[in-house]
DNA sequence: GTCTATACTCTGATAGAC
DNA sequence: GTCTATCAGAGTATAGAC
């Protein structure tokens, strides 16, 4: 039980821990308001409903990394010398930061996880609310890549998601051997998916 | 209410529709059965849980798929004018054309979904039955590209596995302008699907 | 405002009559 | 093989204590 912070703080921090171990539907609010400490009643109080709860989740840490991946896209975005591989990593460092903290990881599973579900209200929430960081590394690509159509490149940026979004939700083969720091590890993981991401949106060029 | 067929094969009809819509939790054993035209409790008698429910939905699907996957990759496997592109219309070809029929459509979201969800009962499940149709892929890919080492090799099939997974789940960007035949459409998003994954498997090489 | 106790409906599962 | 009745556990809503 833990019994640091605010109640809301607790909840949120449980909240993130049971979904990454359980899933959505498998983390019920009686094991949460357990492990937090808290009454049963106190989710709906602070939050409205468990759907609500979940978006908070994802907006605590959502908020943090799309501004980080914003302001790297902003330091090469527009400049003639800026090449593909630099906006890929100034999509997918950030993210793999994040990864890399301690709570951060369990996040990591979540969020693909929710990518994943396919949940209509869930994506919903983070089509709304962050929609325009994706719109703006489109427009980046867009401009590197001037021999595909929109279409074209709408798809593969698709497939550039679908692919970094399951690397980064934990189950793939990415582990990282005890002879490898953390650092380093976290490098090569970038690397990996920066070259495999930028081929296949060069595919044909 | 559907009334033709077997009562077990009743309930996994409607299980593939329900599921598809609504997901594994969303979709109620109630709301199945009633669709299905059968007592609640047949469920549990025929199939012993929701969960053997969902295995079965995924089973009488996946044997076909995988058979046909495997057929197609013994006519290029081992020869010696085979390309990349060729074993990945094997893998890819197969599951395009289930998602066009017209239930198959509704399974291609069920499996997509699953293999997003992370369950891990689930995930042991298709592990366990088709993981040797992955083998014998992985084996004909390491060949066509022999400057791969083992480990950059899986780290590639499991970034294309996670781009082909979100294409197909049907919530990708793929959809049918009018004015092109069912069958076109299909030969343009294999085309697209191969040339991005055997971009991104040869890159760097 | 914050929190708690409690109750209501819906879920998957199961025992036992037929 | 099928159905009814029933159970424990789920999310949610609310009255009322502090």
């Amino acid at each position: 039980m833990n019994r640091s912070g605010s109640t809301k703080e607790r909840i949120l921090a449980a909240a993130e821990t049971l979904f990454a171990q359980r899933g959505f539907d498998g983390a019920s609010l009686r094991q949460l308001t357990s492990d937090a400490g808290v009454n049963l009643a106190a989710v709906n109080y602070h939050f409205g409903s468990k759907e609500k709860l979940v978006e908070q989740v994802f907006r605590r840490r959502l908020d943090t990394l799309n501004a980080q991946r914003l302001a790297a896209l902003a330091r090469v975005a527009g400049q003639p010398e800026t090449r593909l591989e630099d906006v890929l990593d100034a999509f997918i460092r950030p993210a793999l930061e994040l990864s890399h903290e301690d709570s951060g990881s369990l996040f990591m599973r979540v969020l693909a996880r929710a990518f994943a579900e396919h949940d209509d209200s869930l994506r919903k929430f983070l089509s709304e609310n962050y929609g325009h960081v994706m719109r703006q590394f489109t427009a980046e690509f867009a401009r590197l890549l001037p021999q595909l159509s929109k279409e074209e490149l709408y798809w593969r940026i698709d497939l550039v998601t679908g692919a970094l979004t399951h690397a980064m939700s934990g189950f793939g083969m990415i582990q990282r051997k005890s002879d490898v720091s953390e650092r380093t590890h976290r490098e090569q993981t970038v690397a990996h998916l920066t070259r495999f991401a930028a081929a296949g949106l060069r595919a044909g060029a």
